[in-house]
RNA sequence: GCGGGUGUAACUCAAUGGUAGAGUGCUAGCCUUCCAAGCUAGUCACGAGGGUUCGAUUCCCUUCACCCGCUCCA
């Protein structure tokens, strides 16, 4: 499998992810989650939650809005550095950065940073910058390619009104750093956790949901003391390593990745990669991100982040252990993870999601035997929402509904037969074993409770 | 944005200058007491616009959308 599109299909097939505005020939790089996948993605963010805020003693969540100040994105670096001016090669059709290019043939003496658009044409021009590619010099103008969204705020479209869709989340947790402290009376060390959209405009986004212009980052940043980032770098590695392993991640399709080469407020950083059916890429990120957010912050907005110790009266800006991952890259990595094309004895097969049963979209199916039993079925159905996602099938063989639940991951059916009338027992049918056992109707809300724990 | 490719049913794939078939799926009925059974019936399509033509899904043009490359990736 060299791209996603078993995944593609059997998630249009089934509910979970759709081509975003499907009925009108679709808008690339734009996708909806169906039915079953907005389950499986809440659930998803939900195990994440509860591990990063729930029990984490000291970590608290935050809702940010998506629109921030502008002078977030000049605190963070994001309007300069966010923004590439491209040319392309008339020649031989390729793209290249205007800057990068002159950079490289001055061999570094010439720095295109402070050189507005017209003045690197003007270089590459004079200077006959060849294109790396095929060595003629014939390039079309610089154009701009920013990959913050922008619009505007308020009902002209005055350029003083330009805002920004958030790039990232993090700067939501950074500018929230004193009032978490604050109301929540925290000390550091103590993380601040986000789940929320993030919008950038790639150029060349694309392989399914793997990356998307727009996506939900899951994110926690951890302030400690400058003293003990480096311990909670690494601890930050082992918890995220952790975190994957616990919803059903087998350890060889996980590995870390160190960076060689830094973003400009790193001090370490290193990614968990996954195993994808397009090789091996990135999943999340771990980055060591020093004290630059706050210090620049406490410069641009005039607020001191400065930390007292109130033990120590150590004084000091914190230091910030990111770990960051994409809810959508995510979700994508665990279908990929748990879809499997099992071969059965008999020679048939059978597509199954192996779901940790925790994120599985729906708990339990239930699934009359026959058709008259449906009034039962539906009275266990109605006990068992009350609890749980449940599914209710009753089209068909019953082999054939066993398979649709396998597709969607389903870790429970329930069957409903004669003798379920008679004495209240039903079927258990495990999706990963295949094992029937009989369950009383009152024990059903416990078992399922047992088998989705996490 | 450039280069290349592709558009027929929900999916996979046919055929055709005289408006389209199949398999799968889905729905209903019969049958059926636990892993895609069977029978019957039903459901669903030529991306859009224009041109040539008596007539276009088919030929031509335009457009739209998607896919694959390239540039980028906190």
């Amino acid at each position: 499998m060299a791209n996603f599109d078993k995944i593609v299909n059997l998630c249009k097939n089934r509910g979970i992810i759709f081509p975003g505005s499907d009925i009108y020939d679709g808008l690339a790089n734009t996708w909806d989650y169906g039915p079953v996948g907005v389950e499986l993605k809440n659930n998803i963010k939900r195990t994440w939650w509860k591990r990063f805020v729930q029990e984490s003693a000291n970590s608290f969540g935050v809702d940010a809005d998506i629109f921030m100040n502008s002078k977030v994105w000049e605190a963070s670096g994001h309007t300069a550095s966010f923004s590439d001016p491209k040319m392309d090669c008339k020649s031989c059709k390729t793209r290249h950065r205007a800057d990068s290019l002159i950079s490289a043939h001055s061999k570094g003496k010439v720095n295109p940073d402070t050189m507005t658009n017209e003045e690197m044409e003007q270089y590459i021009a004079q200077h006959k910058v060849a294109c790396p590619k095929c060595g003629k010099c014939d390039w079309t103008q610089i154009r701009n390619f920013n990959l913050m969204f922008s619009t505007s705020r308020g009902v002209t479209d005055e350029s003083q009104n330009l805002i920004y869709l958030r790039p990232e989340t993090a700067q939501g947790e950074f500018v929230n750093f004193l009032n978490v402290q604050r109301s929540m009376r925290a000390k550091v060390p103590f993380g601040i956790a986000q789940i929320g959209k993030a919008f950038r405009n790639e150029v060349t986004p694309g392989n399914f949901t793997f990356r998307t212009i727009e996506f939900e980052q899951m994110e926690h940043q951890w302030f400690c003391n400058p003293k003990d980032s480096l311990n909670y770098y690494a601890e930050f590695k082992q918890k995220a390593m952790d975190y994957l392993l616990s919803i059903g991640f087998k350890a060889e399709n996980l590995r870390f990745h160190d960076h060689d080469k830094l973003a400009h407020y790193a001090k370490a950083a290193c990614d968990i990669q996954y195993n994808y059916p397009i090789g091996w890429e990135e999943l999340n990120g771990i980055h060591h991100r020093g004290d630059w957010d706050l210090t620049r912050h406490q410069e641009f907005s005039g607020k001191s982040m400065q930390y007292v110790d109130p033990y120590t009266n150590e004084k000091y800006i914190p230091n910030v252990i990111e770990y960051s991952i994409g809810a959508d890259r995510l979700t994508l990595a665990v279908l990929c993870e748990a879809y499997d094309e099992e071969k059965l004895p008999d020679g048939d097969s059978r597509v199954v999601l192996h779901f940790h049963p925790a994120i599985a979209p729906y708990k339990v199916a239930i699934l009359p035997l026959q058709k008259n039993l449906t009034d039962k079925a539906r009275e266990v159905y109605n006990q068992l929402s009350k609890y749980f996602m449940v599914s209710f099938d009753e089209a068909g063989s019953i082999g054939k509904r066993y398979r649709r639940q396998d597709e969607i991951g389903t870790p429970l059916c329930v069957t409903i037969d004669f003798e379920t009338l008679e004495n209240n027992t039903v079927t258990v049918r495990d999706r990963d074993s295949m094992q029937q056992i009989r369950l009383n109707i009152s024990d059903l809300v416990s078992h399922i409770n047992k088998v989705i724990e996490y």
